[in-house]
DNA sequence: GCAGAGCGGAATGATCCGTTCCAGTGCTAA
DNA sequence: TTAGCACTGGAACGGATCATTCCGCTCTGC
């Protein structure tokens, strides 16, 4: 981890150890994508479409569900710093949507959600999906007070409104991504209007949409 | 086929046959549910859900595949009854809304969207999809006609609503009509309110949303 | 009673996939 | 210059999964 004497290069590697470091991303943005679209699919694929061999990948990670679960991490962690980012967002209601924008064009839903039940969690994962939770809480708290969100809604709509925008799926991600916003400003127009009928039935709880973490797939 | 002189039961049916009669019936229950949790569940996995053996299956349907198709042409007609169904109603704005919400409970969604790709449909798919099509733009029309619809929602948005309400699902399928029911209200609502910011993006395209359909998976 | 429709579930064969293994490549350090 | 090795591509292996077939049994219908 020396800087070394080997020649210089734009980011300060060169030769093998600068190949190795892009291999590096290379393989955690495929692996992205290829779980993202198809959570079962084989690792084969992942090598492929980062441009790289099996081995590569396998002197990264000792086995494919130690990649899962650090994908699905790193999914958690950008939630919880996006999260995070909002509460220090002064408009309390403006903190909510931007988050909920962000989280959705960050795709980090399917990656926390749908990827669990493919490995087993670490403690550490456990404690900031609580924290997760705790922001996300916040955050609704925060944007009720400002009296633009619909009084029924409670903390757990939000996972909600996340899962169902993670279904809409089409195979171009940028277009997606657009169908995303269109569906996602359907929902927050919903959630800031408090005429309407009043939302049915008990509203989700706690843990409620978590349910594929607590099984092992 | 005919009555025979067997002794009669409550539906004309005794012994064998009728034993016979309600597998037919139990198989298809089954197979919905077992797919709709996972598209991509063994054939065994259905049997066991139905109570009978592999034999009961195979000797109904010649293949996995037949089953699936057989089980997404009756989600697409489940479909086009209810739409049918909803033309018929007077007011334009609940032939929508209710038209959504017996979609969404019926869970037709998944079945006709989710396992396409796993077969290869037949030319009478295709036309009861495009009847389909156009019962939906009929709906739209009609609601926008009563002046309820917002102005900028078109007739695929539809796709969307169904799309992210077939994604709520838990264990539990009750509970998971009712967490539905709940969705819906919200994006409902917001196809209603005209108020707002209009939605952002190009509107979903006529068969964007059906890409499944086209790629064989 | 008998022929056979209908059935349960074991057996089969093919496919898929995670992981290991090995030989090649070209930095790196002396 | 050159030995050593970090790193790699991809073939090979072995286990698991699954669709489908097959066989022997039961019980109906005549």
């Amino acid at each position: 981890m020396s800087a070394g004497s080997e020649a210089p290069s734009p980011d300060g590697l060169a030769g093998r150890r600068r190949q190795a470091a892009h291999n590096d991303l290379a393989i955690l943005d495929a692996a992205r994508e290829v779980f993202l679209a198809d959570p079962k699919a084989p690792v084969s694929a992942v090598a492929k479409r980062a441009g790289v061999g099996i081995s590569a990948l396998y002197r990264r990670y000792p086995g494919k569900e130690d990649l899962l679960r650090t994908l699905c991490h790193d999914g958690l962690l950008r939630y919880v710093e996006e999260a995070e980012r909002a509460v220090a967002e002064p408009d309390g209601w403006l903190a909510l949507s931007r988050f909920l924008q962000r989280v959705v064009d960050a795709d980090v839903h399917s990656l926390t959600v749908h990827l669990a039940g493919t490995f087993t969690p670490t403690p550490e994962m456990g404690r900031d999906a609580e924290r997760a939770g705790e922001l996300a809480t916040a955050l609704v708290e925060r944007a009720r007070a400002t009296g633009r969100l619909r009084r029924d809604a409670v903390t757990q709509d939000i996972g909600l409104v996340l899962e169902g925008c993670a279904a809409i799926r089409v195979p171009d991600g940028e277009r997606t991504r657009q169908l995303r916003r269109r569906f996602l400003a359907l929902l927050i127009g919903s959630l800031e209007q408090d005429g309407g009928d009043p939302l049915p039935g008990p509203p989700p709880q706690a843990g409620e949409l978590n349910w594929r973490w607590r099984r092992q797939g």
